[in-house]
DNA sequence: TACCAGGTAAAAA
DNA sequence: TTTTTACATGGT
């Protein structure tokens, strides 16, 4: 038995919904993906499983996204309210991107880039710990060989939901991983050292001694990266990376990333090496958004806009 | 075939 | 205290 529920959203513009799915497109149809206009995702609401559909019915500048839930339990107010929260979290959708546009208004290449990729919004993972766990695998070996085994841990060990014959998956709780071995874990093709990191990381979830979801509101920046420093695994690198993509902090700033340094030199230094400190210089200039204008300079170089 | 790719921790110097 | 090395896979 499948229960449909069809909600709306109707955020602060600006917000441009398939310039910002459009990530997704390559994503695995069974997990996360964006397709013809239409963004699907496994979430877990309120312990229930349910696979969430998005479309934009409205525009740019008065945005509004139709929402479709599918699970095999009913799903009451509380439910739906939860996954317009969660859909607006993914998709960062209570932030007024104005205050961004106008926060960089000074640095003449920055105004051009957002003019033209505006409305884009930087999405979020639902919970901290996937974006810590991806970080960890994304550590030193290529973003395709990172994505690959990413799902390979996600369809091997996450939640399963089956609708209509098919099987989805999200991402592995910290409980369903932290019973498994390092062996299990490396199985999926990560060096053990990384396996042990992340079962690390899932046991102290599970044990109680972290609390990313808390932290991810501490007022300190530097507070939530000294933390995450302290664990096995996970340096300034891996703590940035997951404050922005799975904490909204978006005042981080992973200046130490070479392919972050490589866009800037590309729009700010005509391509000559730079230094992470000549990177943190110039970012000055984007404020309390220094991760955003980040996230903006990457997609800029993806569409190929013109430095 | 060999080498490299958005890093980290532990060993070596 | 600073520098080097192992780690594992898939693309080129």
């Amino acid at each position: 038995m499948t229960f449909t529920e069809t909600l709306a959203i109707q955020p602060v513009g600006p917000f441009d919904f398939d310039l910002t799915a459009q990530i997704f497109q390559r994503g695995d149809e069974k997990i996360r993906t964006f397709q013809g206009g239409v963004f699907t995702q496994v979430i877990n609401v309120n312990n229930k499983l349910a696979l969430v559909s998005l479309t934009s019915t409205g525009t740019v500048s008065q945005p509004q996204i139709a929402v479709e839930v599918k699970s095999n339990h009913p799903f009451t107010s509380l439910d739906k309210c939860s996954v317009l929260e969660m859909v607006s979290y993914v998709f960062n959708l209570n932030l007024n991107l104005c205050n961004f546009y106008q926060a960089i208004k000074n640095d003449a290449t920055m105004k051009r880039i957002t003019q033209q990729l505006y409305g884009l919004r930087n999405p979020t993972t639902p919970k901290v710990f996937e974006s810590l766990v991806d970080s960890i695998i994304e550590q030193q070996i290529s973003i395709l060989v990172a994505i690959v085994l990413e799902e390979k841990l996600t369809k091997k060990f996450g939640e399963r939901l089956e609708l209509d014959g098919q099987n989805y998956f999200a991402f592995p709780t910290p409980h369903s991983l932290a019973r498994r071995s390092v062996e299990e874990i490396q199985n999926i093709g990560l060096s053990r050292r990384k396996a042990e990191y992340v079962l690390g990381v899932a046991n102290e979830i599970v044990s109680g001694k972290l609390n990313l979801e808390v932290m991810r509101n501490y007022s300190s920046a530097e507070k939530i990266i000294s933390e995450l420093d302290a664990i096995r695994g996970i340096g300034a690198w891996t703590a940035e990376l997951t404050m922005l993509r799975g904490m909204q902090r978006l005042e981080a700033f992973p200046a130490d990333d070479l392919g972050l340094r490589r866009v800037i030199s590309k729009y700010y230094c005509d391509r000559k090496p730079i230094k992470s400190a000549e990177a943190r210089n110039i970012a000055e200039a984007w404020g309390r958004w220094k991760g955003l204008a980040a996230f903006y300079l990457i997609v800029a170089e993806v569409k190929d806009i013109t430095a």
